[in-house]
DNA sequence: GTGAAAGCGCTAACAA
DNA sequence: TTGTTAGCGCTTTCAC
């Protein structure tokens, strides 16, 4: 059984009153207390290993000192860095995060809610919010104090910090066209996540921008932001262009995606197609090949949504900042110039093994791939 | 401000006393209370939309019913998958995991333990054993239940879940002994560590149960679980010894390191040298090559964590068992049978694009490599 | 089977 | 400046 010294131990160790011990291990109060009672106090609280009870605390002061985060997928690799942001922000200031995996699923997410609340969580970080998402109403008549990370929501009356999705989009889209390539297709993300419709959005608009015609900008959406799902899209996205020389996935896990669609088809990548990602997840300088992709600070998302929580605590009449970070491009073997012709509908297997045309640009292999590292 | 009702609300809307709440509430003195009162204060309850309070509650049963999470480190792919496995469980129980890094920093770990301590959890979950770990001591005179995972403790009076790492290593070394490979050299992990300390043992013993020479089993140890350090110990290996045509690494990331370092010297993996790692992190089969390694049943693991913990919890008496899970061995392109003539060791980047000797086994490249998915 | 009362460890108001 | 008192929301004796 843990045995934990009190206040009360520690009083009587001083020759003080309960209160004063309070008083003095507390910040805000020390002043009122004579030099020598607090030495004393402090002295007695150290001999006997005396640590306050926040939790007590908590009950008469109703906060809990701790915050609840909602993560939509922790072995999504994005967001562990996102976790260790919010973590040291609020553990500086004083507050415990707990977190809490909804695996995407919003009943889970509602469960977890329930219980951050029966906690007393004094506020929450969510990145799983959807672009409509009825969590956010119960977050406010629960009253708590929420800021949103990565996702936000339509009609957004919530701090949010996210990513320039269209912006990152729209560098995606250029670094291609720059390279050649027009028949560029999107592998959207869902479209009920706000990055899914907005990335989808910066895709139409970095397209119509560099003149090419609206029906010349293929999209297919994946139902979830996983590497199954990115195969599919990639599957119809292709079935429908076959001639697409280059792909604009919503994040790096779609991407992944497409490579396996791609290599069901024999096409290779860079040669027959090109391919982009989203987010610079960790090892992605890995990939065969190394994916070119659009970096997005993954700590710095979390440390801003947990500074903006904390100024949501401090003064509730804040008015709901967005907070909206520039991501930027990472050039790496999974994009090239396009092929002279693009590859033949039918071509298969047999092509696998071939070496690049004569006179093509040499394509980028994993080897010899300009690599750039993460951090 | 957040508005709960409280015990008082539910007992003065069914019109009975705050104690015959509390029972209908507890399932343990539920039958204490006739059925009609039982359902009046049922429905009270779900009117008012009544949550107790289970901070209050642990104010006076002293129990949480919350266990403190200690990982090393979030951003290894390995242990968000052992978190998850570990809050499941815990949830499905009526716990909360609050889970803490501590970037491997003892002394982080121990202001953790310490913040637990504090919020007085009711145990405890440790991934960063050191094999002789202070916290430990400290862990035990707090009185605290806890159970370590992934990594263990040399003189282990303790509950924990980990690998059989020396049969994991035993099935790489055999694997490249059945290849073909006699010059086998390990990259070692962290010898303070269980896991390096293990696997190292693992390796000089399997090398020797093939008839190997303790002299032709190098060794060198990396100072950190990450692939700068693995790239480190991979180049003192190779300078040491530039013959040999295979390496093992203590994990995954080591094995990534090897890989830096390979390429480096311009020596391509499988064909100049091949490489074995452990983990089975998510994303190896993505590597370049896919990444042959030893997996490990990294949610089991945390699965059962959780619930020898609660076992621990419960009848504390209960001797401190040790569970340890089989690995297995996942074969993909990073292995392949050793050339006929070692590369010389002067060989250098001029190397790099040259095919391979015909008459020679044919190179398992990242597309031709049998791929075994992870999940 | 139900009500009454005390107290978990702490803080905040008020009194001295 | 320090002591006194009440009570945060709950559980658990003990009476009835």
């Amino acid at each position: 059984m843990p045995k934990h010294a009190g206040i009360h131990d520690v009083a009587r160790a001083a020759g003080v009153h309960p209160s004063t011990v309070s008083r003095v291990l507390n910040a805000r109060t020390r002043h009122l207390v004579t030099a020598a009672v607090a030495a004393r106090v402090a002295a007695a609280a150290r001999r006997l290993g005396y640590t306050p009870d926040p939790v007590a605390a908590g009950l008469r002061t109703r906060r809990s000192r701790a915050i609840g985060v909602l993560i939509p997928d922790l072995a999504n690799p994005v967001f562990p860095p996102i976790v260790r942001g919010i973590e040291s922000v609020l553990t500086d200031a004083g507050y415990t995060a707990v977190v809490a995996n909804t695996d995407n699923e919003p009943a889970r997410a509602r469960a977890a809610l329930e219980r951050f609340a029966a906690r007393r969580v004094d506020g929450l970080v969510l990145a799983t919010a959807l672009r409509r998402d009825a969590l956010i109403a119960r977050v406010k008549a629960l009253g708590l104090p929420a800021v949103l990370v990565n996702r936000t929501i339509e009609a957004g009356a919530i701090p949010a910090v996210v990513n320039d999705d269209a912006g990152g989009i729209a560098l995606a889209v250029n670094h291609l066209v720059a390279l050649g390539h027009a028949a560029i297709g999107h592998v959207a993300g869902p479209q009920r996540l706000s990055t899914g419709a907005a990335r989808r959005a910066g895709y139409l608009a970095a397209m119509k921008a560099s003149g090419i015609p609206a029906r010349g900008a293929p999209v297919a959406a994946a139902r979830s932001y996983d590497i199954a799902a990115g195969a599919q899209a990639a599957r119809a996205l292709l079935d429908a262009r076959p001639h697409l020389t280059a792909i604009v996935a919503a994040n790096d896990l779609l991407a992944l995606g497409c490579y396996d669609e791609l290599a069901r088809r024999g096409l290779q990548c860079p040669r027959d197609v090109s391919v982009v990602g989203f987010n610079d997840m960790p090892f992605a300088d890995r990939f065969s090949p190394p994916l070119t992709t659009v970096h997005i600070p993954h700590r710095l998302l979390g440390v801003e949504a947990a500074r903006l929580l904390l100024e949501a605590i401090e003064r509730s009449g804040a008015p709901a900042r967005e907070v909206r970070l520039a991501p930027r491009l990472v050039v790496r073997g999974s994009t090239a110039g396009p092929r002279q012709k693009p590859v033949a509908p039918g071509a298969r297997l047999a092509q696998r093994g071939r070496r690049s045309s004569p006179g093509q640009p040499p394509p980028r292999t994993a080897a010899g791939a300009p690599r750039q590292r993460y951090r």
